[in-house]
DNA sequence: AACCCGTGGCG
DNA sequence: TCGCCAAGGGT
């Protein structure tokens, strides 16, 4: 093959899924290039962590998840609140809500549709997720699209329209290069090719299979696509979360909802969100003691926690349970909530 | 369309 | 340090 064969649509999936043959990343929801497809409860699964989410961060997740829960069946007839803690830390909760939801849905279903436009029905799945699990775990032929898929095409192409009014043009240039056959492992090559060598900041083109047609390339400057629109600022908030101790226990909540951690194990708070500061009350009259603050920033807002400490003999009001501070671990804290306990556990000492 | 929704790593 | 970024979906 001479650089000129490499201006057909078919080249491009041809030179790509060579190069995926040979670079292939290993990983523990994938099939090896060519084998036969992986089990559709691993590929979705692995997809919905992946949202928004880098392979490091999903890796033990999947691993711990596909311990406890083997199959959709196992996960549909888990407790919901056994869930939520299993994926506490790893963000974006609305996703847990709604894995729950698909579990149950396709268990009684008597499993995975098939086809694209059957997962675009489920819950939690969109355009990108349904188009990924319809190649990879059914072989059918799919566009899939998902962040690395329209940085390659947007250069491959030299589309400089900005985004997000760019995608449908982007969608159409990946229709375009997308084969009949393997299209699961194109898929996935696009996906590995824009993590390892068609970076955001720092592609290295001439590492990259595609160079040769990559008209980004030949424009001189691809890390300039694709277009961007500015970010918004991002607000600062105060909150308080309060830890309360009684008998070596701590009162432990859950986060009422679909807003932010929604669903999730928390301390009680005093309203806080991301739209405003929280009140300052505390749930419960007492002597209260501040252990300081933490900080924490989310995708559209930055927050500084205060945390405060009571040792009280009463129950407090709402729902609620005590929880062993011995075993705090295993309470399903997100994130945040993890660093404020943390930060009454190190002065307890 | 625009906004909301977590977290951790990287340059 | 800090803004950017990541296998997006729901509303």
């Amino acid at each position: 093959m001479t650089a000129s064969d490499i201006t057909t649509d078919t080249s491009i999936s041809r030179a790509l899924l060579d190069w995926y043959d040979q670079h292939a990343r290993d990983l523990p929801w994938r099939a090896r290039p060519g084998a036969p497809a992986p089990d559709p409860y691993r590929v979705w699964l692995s997809e919905v962590m992946l949202q928004q989410t880098t392979v490091a961060a999903v890796k033990p997740y999947f691993a711990k998840f596909t311990e406890t829960w083997p199959t959709v069946e196992a996960l549909a007839a888990a407790e919901e609140a056994k869930i939520m803690a299993a994926w506490a830390g790893l963000g974006y909760y609305s996703r847990a809500r709604n894995l729950v939801k698909c579990a149950r849905e396709v268990a009684a279903r008597g499993g995975f549709p098939d086809k694209e436009a059957g997962l675009r029905e489920l819950p939690g799945l969109g355009a990108y997720t349904a188009a990924a699990i319809a190649a990879i775990a059914f072989g059918q032929r799919a566009v899939v699209v998902d962040a690395n898929v329209e940085r390659v095409v947007a250069r491959l192409f030299a589309i400089d329209e900005p985004l997000p009014a760019t995608r449908k043009t982007i969608r159409a240039a990946a229709d375009t290069i997308t084969p009949d056959e393997r299209a699961g492992d194109f898929a996935q090559a696009m996906m590995d090719l824009g993590s390892s060598i068609c970076t955001a900041r720092d592609p290295k083109c001439l590492l990259c299979p595609l160079s040769d047609a990559c008209e980004g390339r030949r424009s001189g400057d691809p890390a300039r696509l694709p277009v961007k629109p500015p970010k918004k600022a991002k607000p600062e908030r105060k909150g308080r979360a309060f830890w309360i101790e009684r008998d070596d226990h701590v009162w432990i909540v859950r986060r009422e909802g679909e807003g932010m951690l929604g669903g999730m194990a928390a301390l009680p708070d005093d309203g806080w969100s991301a739209r405003e500061d929280g009140s300052g009350d505390a749930p419960v009259e007492g002597e209260w003691a501040s252990l300081g603050a933490v900080r924490h920033v989310f995708t559209h807002a930055s927050l500084t926690l205060e945390v405060l400490r009571l040792e009280s003999s009463r129950q407090p009001e709402g729902s609620g349970q005590w929880w062993p501070i011995s075993d705090i671990e295993s309470a399903g804290l997100p994130t945040l909530f993890a660093k404020a306990a943390r930060l009454a556990l190190a002065q307890r000492a």
